[in-house]
RNA sequence: GCGGGUGUGGUGAAAUUGGUAGACACGCUAGACUUAGGAUCUAGUGCUUAAUCGCGUGAAGGUUCGAGUCCUUUCACCCGCACCA
């Protein structure tokens, strides 16, 4: 006998195992049938655990791949772990743990509740960034970009070894690669360079090297910090405080491919604002660089400029504190003045020079260069307004066109010449920034157009050979190195300093044991500890590991042939699945993940490895569910030794409060809209018995006074807290672990009401007003299957008209919406279907099941069992997706709304095969029509035939 | 400052091509059944009104027989970038 009534901890279990034993999401690389690939980004796992924003984005993945799999496709929907990571060894760090057992542990809690939510991954491709297995073909890739240069002129990575033939075949003299300028050299000078400066050379030239820079060096983390793991000024994990440091690092040349990563965009199907921000972040400008001989020098300093029109209104140069000639270029007229000035710059953190973008600030060198046009001399400052990463790290200054050297020559009291036409602004008194008008004052220039001035200047400076067109591009090599454990180990040794790489035989390089895992402070990896790893026969180790990035910028590659000895994935299994075809995933991976990913499958393809350049065809961006943070105010001001907490309806000015967040658990009408949030006695019991600090505390609420924990008030005592939307967090206290949710409602119940909370792509906040009407769904679904005794209730009668419409109508409606992303309406239109088969009594089993294989891959478990009670021994995921026929759909009648002004006064039922004509006769006369027409005779009747009829008066 | 996006009931939202604004839910109100209800069912629910009328998609204009949707101006909020020459 059957259970009666709709059981999901029951059912759920049931079939999670069911799948499980019989391995029915597991997909094999050979198939007649076309592939198609649903990617999700692969979870960090960190000891929190998932909360129910996570599966937002696997939930509406699932629903596609499955849907994709019933509409005939072949498909891959697999997940892993990008688990090597700060936090593992933050935590390893504190407790003394392994890394590796921690990270194990919680990728085991991951699994358990991601298996509970009934996803259709093939868990068999799994893959976990800190495996050897894994790594092993990261190292791999990273031999390769290091084996690689790219040739501007091919326009794509070549083999290193090709460089070589060409150096000791004619030099350097005709090579045109991408990275920073190389001094000139011919075979002969080549042939008779030692090793080491063979490989000082090719260092300039290969995709991944070691260059000398200015680094984030965060001191608290011990380490390094990319770009983009800089927010503020301060690390983007722990927030804690970053400055410029010199340091010697690898850097993978992703410069190289800044123009073909700008290019990809147009190629791929990506939200307009993730784009946005990547080209942002290329930020490509054209423009010129330019030289302008320095006085006293036989050098000349070069400077990028966007605006080469503008060169006659340039009365000064400035140069970055960074820049390489800042103390050559010193006067001993003003070198104490300078130097201090350089010294107090360079050493500012990234926050306060951010803070502090607005104060003009900077030093005259005592040079001067000529103007190339005038024949002037034109001071050079220093100012840290120009930045040292950025184009040439020196501007020339053009005060009268641009606000930034107004305000600077305006401080200084430096010339201001003007030399765009305009009648109304003054530029002594403010810089005029345009790139329209005509050109004054500017020699050759003198009355041409902005853009026509732009390509003639550029011209006449190539001429001189003074300078050329340029390109510039914001976008900087990526720092590759970090001084961590918990990473993967660079496949280098050095002897006598020069960098060589393992052989594929040695690899995987594999991290040793180590005793601590705190940083060495010294700017080395805990792994420069270890001598006996460290040093090989063949030279020293290198003791750097990879970035966090490292293992996720391919994984996606993995998943296709996971358990490949030979090659990160076979040639096969790559050209049968190709690129990703829908790619889940949140927007703040756009110039991290994202943009790695695309480089380094541009590179794959340029070795031959892929038969593609963009690895994801697709990308939607699932917004983030918050949370609702509840705080409560603290007086900073202790009474006595007593801590002072005031109900917020009492909180006249913040100021005077530490807020202190409160675990969401102990807050009563928590989210409601209506009332505000608050903590009653046995809350504030709560609070104190988990803040053991405020057991004497006093708190003041709304309506008496907690002294003593006894409350002397009016009823019940009523202490209300701050509400605001933020992040769903550990440290809030407010993470909703959607284990909870599929205990008490199921997975099913979770995964429609995660789809029915609105727009994938939208924020909102985590609420579970609403899940009950889901929840009354399914058991209305259920009731059209089983009746109260548990008897299968579906017949094959034939089924009737009202039926089939509904039935055709749902498919139309969801086959469209899933296509489009639309899961919300999918939703609501189930809804609507199971009201109407409730109403119209349907019992047809041919339509009810149609509708199942609809709702399956909504709610995969309720589906499977109800379709295992219709006496099918195969799975739901297997059947075919309904075809729909219009015909079920076509009426013989419209009920038209008659609307007399552009205002809906009526509808009529009429025959859809009335012409145009006949409607509005038909509508005329009408007695209502008539009332409202009030005698008179309308103006003109608009007919859209079944649509709409309006007469105008 | 630049770039992208969003504004619709008490709440989450729908309206795909300009054609009945508020589907579907939550909440709320009333009722039925029940020892009970945080179960189930029925009816109602944009605002206003006794009911009609009237008014309603951030605001103001415009195009149109007809505008949430198209155009112009404007306001608010969110996200990203930010001394990028």
């Amino acid at each position: 006998m059957s259970e009666a009534h709709y059981n999901h901890r029951f059912i759920e279990h049931k079939w999670q195992q069911n799948w499980r034993e019989n391995q029915l999401y597991k997909v094999e690389n050979n198939s007649s049938k076309p592939a198609y690939y649903v990617l999700d980004m692969f979870p960090y796992p960190s000891g929190a655990g998932l909360h129910v924003g996570h599966p937002l984005g696997y939930i509406a993945s699932d629903i596609i791949a499955r849907q994709r799999r019933q509409r005939g496709f072949n498909v891959l929907h697999p997940m892993g772990y990008d688990a090597f990571g700060l936090p593992a060894e933050q935590y390893a760090i504190q407790t003394g743990q392994h890394p590796a057992k921690t990270t194990e542990e919680n990728i085991q809690r991951y699994r358990k509740q991601l298996d509970r939510i009934g996803f259709s991954f093939d868990w068999s491709r799994e893959v976990r960034t800190c495996d050897e297995d894994y790594y092993k073909w990261t190292q791999w890739i990273f031999k390769q970009l290091f084996s690689h240069w790219y040739n501007n002129t091919s326009n794509r990575a070549e083999h290193i070894d090709n460089l070589v033939a060409i150096f000791e075949n004619e030099g350097n003299v005709n090579v045109n690669h991408a990275g920073g300028e190389i001094e000139k050299f011919t075979a002969e000078k080549w042939l008779n360079y030692n090793a080491n400066e063979k490989e000082d050379v090719l260092q300039n030239y290969r995709l991944a090297f070691i260059q000398e820079t200015t680094v984030n060096w965060c001191e608290e983390l011990g380490t390094v910090l990319a770009n983009e793991e800089v927010k503020d000024g301060l690390s983007e994990r722990g927030g804690y405080p970053v400055i410029k440091k010199p340091m010697k690092q690898w850097f993978l040349r992703i410069t190289a491919y800044a123009q073909r990563l700008l290019d990809g965009l147009d190629t791929i199907d990506w939200t307009d604002s993730l784009k946005e921000i990547q080209r942002n972040w290329i930020g490509r400008s054209e423009g010129a660089s330019v030289h302008f001989q320095i006085d006293g020098h036989d050098k000349a300093l070069e400077i990028f400029t966007t605006r080469p029109d503008t060169i006659f209104g340039a009365t000064f140069m400035v140069i970055a504190p960074e820049h390489e000639w800042a103390d050559e270029l010193l006067t001993d007229s003003q070198r104490d003045e300078a130097t201090e000035y350089i010294n107090w710059a360079k050493n500012r953190s990234e926050r306060e020079r951010m803070s502090e973008v607005k104060s003009v600030t900077g030093a005259f060198t005592g040079s001067y260069c000529t103007h190339p046009f005038t024949g002037k001399q034109i001071p050079i400052w220093v100012a840290d307004y120009v930045l040292g990463g950025y184009g040439t790290g020196a501007i020339m200054a053009v005060p009268a066109h641009d606000s930034r050297d107004h305000a600077f020559a305006k401080k200084f009291g430096l010339d201001i010449i003007q030399v765009i036409e305009n009648d109304e602004a003054n530029v002594q008194e403010a810089s005029f920034d345009t790139k329209v008008g005509k050109c004054i004052n500017s020699g050759f220039l003198d009355g041409l157009d902005v853009v026509d001035a732009i390509s003639k200047s550029i011209a006449i400076i190539d001429q001189k050979g003074i300078g050329k067109g340029t390109i510039n591009y914001k976008l900087r090599d990526a720092g590759f190195g970090r001084q961590r454990y918990w990473g993967e180990p660079i496949p280098v040794v050095f002897n006598e300093g020069i960098p060589s790489l393992l052989s594929d035989a040695e690899l995987p390089l594999t991290l040793p044991e180590v005793t601590s895992y705190e940083p060495s402070g010294t700017g080395e990896s805990p792994l420069a500890a270890i001598d006996e790893w460290v040093d090989t026969p063949q030279g020293r180790r290198e003791t750097d590991t990879m970035p966090g990035w490292a293992g996720s910028s391919w994984y996606f590659l993995r998943y296709m042939d996971s358990e490949n000895e030979q090659a990160i994935a076979s040639r096969d299994a790559i050209k049968y699945w190709g690129q990703v075809d829908l790619y889940m995933g949140g927007s703040e991976h756009a110039t991290g993940h994202l943009l790695y990913s695309r480089f380094w499958t541009k590179f794959l393809h340029d070795i031959n490895i892929l038969p593609f350049e963009e690895p994801f065809k697709k990308l939607v961006n699932q917004g983030m569910i918050q949370g609702i943070v509840e705080s409560i105010y603290l007086k900073k001001e202790k009474d006595g030794d007593k801590a002072v907490f005031v109900s917020a309806d009492k909180v006249e000015n913040e100021d005077d409060y530490t807020q202190i967040p409160v675990h969401v658990d102990f807050v009563s009408d928590y989210k409601k809209t209506d009332a505000p949030s608050y903590l009653n006695s046995d809350g504030i019991k709560q609070f104190i018995d988990w803040r053991p600090e405020y057991f004497k505390a006093t708190f003041i609420c709304s309506n008496g006074t907690i002294e003593d924990r006894i409350f002397e008030g009016e009823g019940e005592a009523r202490f209300i807290t701050k509400s605001e939307i933020g992040k769903m967090s550990k440290s809030k206290f407010n993470v909703v672990n959607p284990d909870d949710i599929c205990e008490e409602y199921g997975a099913d119940t979770l995964r429609l009401y995660e789809m029915f909370l609105g727009p994938l792509e939208d924020a909102k906040p985590w609420s579970t007003s609403g899940i009950d009407g889901v929840s009354r769904f399914l058991k209305k679904t259920w009731k059209l299957f089983v009746d109260q005794d548990g008897n299968y209730l579906p017949t094959d009668d034939e089924a009737d008209k009202k039926s089939l419409k509904t039935l055709h109508a749902t498919i139309k409606k969801v086959t469209e919406d899933i296509n489009r992303i639309s899961l919300n309406t999918c939703v609501s239109t189930f809804m609507i279907a199971v009201n109407e088969f409730t109403e119209q009594k349907c019992r047809n089993k041919s339509v009810l099941e149609q509708f199942l294989i609809v709702l399956s891959p909504f709610a995969p478990h309720i589906t499977e069992e109800l379709w295992e009670r219709g006496g099918h021994t195969t799975s739901i995921v297997d059947a075919n997706w309904p075809k729909f026929d219009e015909k079920h759909l076509v009426e013989d009648t419209k009920n038209y709304p008659i609307s007399i002004n552009g205002k809906t006064r009526l509808n009529m039922e009429l025959s859809l095969s009335l012409d145009k004509q006949a409607v509005e006769e038909a509508v005329l006369a009408n007695a209502d029509v008539q009332q409202w027409l009030d005698g008179k005779t309308p103006k003109k009747v608009i007919v859209v035939p079944g649509r709409i009829v309006n007469l105008v008066v």
